[in-house]
DNA sequence: GCCCAGGTGGGTA
DNA sequence: TACCCACATGGG
């Protein structure tokens, strides 16, 4: 079963997922931080206050004390480690563009590829994320999901490197920034419901027959 | 009580 | 390069 199969089984079975859950740019910067390895419930307590706090600017973070960011944080897990990426986030948006978010996220790809990944606590997933959901550029989101799943389907080793796998979609899928978007978030749909690390659910998988996990 | 969650950075060999 | 580990809350 190819990739664009794939998508049309996972699009039929959840529908559009219409991601990134955020009002604004910033609140899906946020968001991606806070959900590093932590569930989407949560990140939202944690954006929620955020929000109570008028924490969700870049002004706003880069003027708290670290330590009540810390505090209001503290639902999303993770919270001093968090707390300090938010900061190197909002310090370099300020150091390098004068705190202009969308003069940042107007670069071309892999000016602001090579610059996400330069700041302390974003690593591939998190720079990906933000390059596709909040400025809006083809760059395919691999997470923990994506390798799980197909390489249960048997399309991929279940060690392949993360750009390994990045490439392995953007060769193989139109690069279109709508369709990269929907991809993902079904994926995340998929593996919450039917392809946890144990316990893989599969009996009402929409993939059962075409996967080779069970 | 146990397992899990939309990763990342630091340390070590 | 390739492991190993800390980081932490909240839901099933």
């Amino acid at each position: 079963m190819d990739l664009l199969s794939v998508y049309d089984v996972l699009l039929e079975e959840f529908g559009s997922q219409g991601w990134w859950p955020a009002e604004t740019e910033f609140e899906m910067i946020v968001g991606a931080i806070l959900t590093q390895c932590t569930s989407w419930s949560n990140v939202e307590k944690a954006v929620s206050r955020l929000r109570a706090e008028n924490l969700l600017t870049p002004g706003g973070v880069w003027d708290v004390d670290v330590d009540c960011l810390r505090d209001v944080i503290r639902p999303a897990g993770y919270f001093n480690a968090k707390a300090d990426k938010l900061k190197a986030f909002v310090a370099f948006l300020y150091g390098e563009y004068g705190g202009d978010l969308m003069l940042f996220l107007g670069k071309p790809l892999p000016v602001l590829r090579e610059q996400l990944l330069s700041i302390h606590g974003i690593g591939p997933e998190t720079a990906d994320s933000i390059i596709l959901y909040a400025a809006h550029k083809p760059s395919f989101v691999v997470d923990a999901y994506t390798r799980r799943i197909f390489s249960r389907l048997g399309l991929v080793d279940e060690d392949i490197k993360y750009d390994d796998l990045k490439s392995f979609f953007e060769c193989n899928i139109p690069r279109d920034v709508g369709l990269y978007s929907e991809y993902h978030a079904l994926i995340v749909e998929l593996g919450k419901n039917y392809c946890r690390r144990s316990n893989p659910l599969c009996g009402e998988c929409p993939l059962r027959g075409v996967c080779g996990f069970s």
